[in-house]
DNA sequence: CCTTTCAGTCAACACTTGTACACTAAAATA
DNA sequence: TATTTTAGTGTACAAGTGTTGACTGAAAGG
């Protein structure tokens, strides 16, 4: 009893000197400073693939060696920052998918969304674009299993619209995934040119929502 | 006059050795060597940024040094790589462009006279799909600039159609980058697949027709 | 034929890289 | 309280990096 209470006082006293804090927590809390150098490091230039161990530690605060405390590799980095990306882009559709209506309604808050949310999570976005294609192979096969699993559940929300009844289903998937490919493709796009014209990001949301409009007139004519 | 003949009989003696070359064709031929080589690291799973100026001068079966008598840089070497696959783009096109009929003529010869292309010449397209998003801003804005050049020739040869004269310019533009954008976006995909099942090639193609129709359908719906 | 030019070589440099190993100090556990 | 566990440190090394400068030999040019 009387050391649960000195304990707490221990606690307590760190609390306010430097943020109270368990063994496991700050390890996490390394953890995510190594994965936000890496991402930072993309975010600003650099090419994934072509970062080294050793600048992540530096960037994160830590030497190199503890690295290997937390991952064994920088592959494996990168797939932890792929688990997270996908947490993102499940949380991203769950909130744009709160729409009603299909085109003018739905369509439009989740570009537009969309475009917001890359905007303030360009690193991110950053790093999946470039691993998407430039990645090694594991980190490219990891990303497109997210973005499939993005165009399934859109066949599923899209399913049950009246228009859609006219196609089977191996047809709606390859329809969603075109939207879907449509709407990552040129995110690498906005990325770059937002940086220079902030105002882009409208541009960005009225040629993707042309592209998507004229993909819904497709599949009204559709007949599979 | 005694002269040349002389040398006309070195030259004839040379060319049963090892190929005649005067010094600007060795040249030429070196730098082709380093540029190969380059290629051939990225087809072969290494990403473009991360491979290093002495791998491509000891494939190229040359000293380190050397290559800076051809380029001051990996990135400039990287520059004439997307100048080469520029050429090689514009020639498919005028190939590919020698079709008559829209969709189920020129569609279809097209994406898949495009596949085999890809499939025979996986190294440019592996450079052009890996820098295309992960390569330096330089280099990504250099393929970007191809792109559209392509977006725009298609420009030109669907304006004359009857189904497109709805379509006002801009639109049109935003058109022809949505159709080249899905053409190129599933190239990654083809490289990878293609190597374990060799007949995936037709997977591909009947996708991206698929998709192509899509578009078609709604382009015919459209209206400005 | 003699001189100039220059693609490719060689050796050397100052760094950066990934990783192994022994160590420390503080948190967790018993 | 005494013991164990372990995240992070520090040192060290072999291997690879980009770039330098002086050198060579053969082709090009006068």
């Amino acid at each position: 009893m009387h050391t649960k209470a000195v304990r707490i006082l221990q606690l307590s006293f760190q609390t306010n000197n430097e943020r109270m804090q368990t063994r496991d927590e700050k390890k996490a809390q390394t953890r995510k400073s190594l994965m936000d150098a890496a991402l930072a490091l993309t975010g600003n230039g650099s090419n994934f693939s072509s970062i080294s161990l050793r600048e992540v530690a530096k960037n994160a605060g830590v030497v190199p060696t503890s690295f290997y405390r937390h991952f064994t590799d920088m592959e494996e980095l990168g797939l932890n920052i792929i688990d997270d990306l996908g947490l993102m882009l499940r949380k991203l559709m769950r909130t744009a998918r709160q729409s009603e209506g299909f085109f003018d309604a739905l369509a439009r808050s989740s570009v537009e969304f969309y475009a917001n949310y890359v905007c303030s999570n360009k690193n991110y976005f950053f790093f999946m674009e470039q691993v998407k294609t430039g990645g090694t192979p594991v980190l490219r096969k990891a990303i497109r299993k997210e973005l499939k699993y993005f165009a399934n559940e859109l066949v599923l929300d899209v399913r049950p619209l009246k228009p859609f009844a006219e196609i089977n289903d191996a047809d709606l998937d390859i329809l969603c995934q075109l939207i879907v490919d449509t709407v990552f493709e040129n995110t690498i796009d906005l990325l770059d040119q937002v940086e220079e014209n902030p105002n882009y990001i409208d541009t960005y949301t009225e040629h993707t929502l042309k592209k998507l409009r004229l993909i819904w007139l497709g599949a009204m004519a559709w007949r599979s």
